[in-house]
DNA sequence: CATTACGTTGACGTTAACGTAATATTCGAA
DNA sequence: TTCGAATATTACGTTAACGTCAACGTAATG
């Protein structure tokens, strides 16, 4: 595990373009330090990109992206509105329980579709055996 | 159940705008017919809406959800490419078994956090009770 | 018959999330 | 020491997914 990594390394690892995490940093996702003018980033940073192209692959933008980072970093940082803090995480879990409906619905279409398309074949292959004999 | 649907019917339904469900037609996700020139969307469309706000909120593309849409159709009416259809179920598949895993991480991220939140209540409940004594 | 509600077609505007140069620096290898 | 690879900043470009007028048609209603 590396001490710090440099930005291409990054790039590398979760195939994006430089570009794309320099906007990242730009949107306040992530926050690398100089040395010199070279950004280097820390262990944090890497979770918190792997955690933003989670987001990513969910459908969130990357402000809501953001608001989740604050929301666990008050979570560590100040306990001190605690109540408030589980009313906006029970806000996220519910947008991410409709999510996960959403994926078990399209989960089913799809096995429904696949299980056609495999009788298909298989009716396929029977009258080919029928026309063999 | 209605026969057919007005689009401001559906956009009420779905909370969108007007705007929104006619562009989603010039992108070819619906297809109403026209009663001079108004349209009526049949329940085809109505459930098509549907699907692709679920996709919508998974994060899938405009462009992405047609293609969902016309591979379904292909599945449907032309049983001819049997094999080339299940492949491109098989990468949708992966493409929404990503996301499952993407979210369950998040949910337990969620419930990690809404634990620690409660602790800190029971906590602070603890030492209010101290002081009374 | 004028108003109101619902519908139409343009067409330009906006925001997000980067892409794409262009230009400049820095640094280790040949 | 010159060259290439990595890095930076600045700034304009692009695409998707609508928003937002504007200008107009049509049908029911008081």
């Amino acid at each position: 595990m590396a001490l710090v990594y440099t930005i291409t390394a990054l790039a590398k690892e979760f195939q994006l373009t430089t570009r794309a995490i320099r906007h990242y940093e730009d949107e306040g996702l992530l926050q690398p330090v100089r040395e010199g003018s070279n950004r280097l980033f820390s262990h944090r940073d890497r979770v918190r990109l792997k955690l933003a192209l989670r987001c990513k692959r969910l459908g969130f933008s990357l402000s809501e992206t953001r608001e989740l980072f604050s929301l666990y970093d008050k979570a560590r940082d100040e306990p001190a509105h605690v109540a408030t803090l589980l009313a906006t995480l029970k806000h996220h879990r519910a947008l991410l329980e409709q999510k996960r409906e959403d994926l078990a619905v399209m989960l089913n279409e799809i096995t429904f579709f696949e299980q056609q398309c495999r009788q298909q074949l298989a009716s396929q292959r029977d009258t080919a055996v029928d026309r063999q004999k």
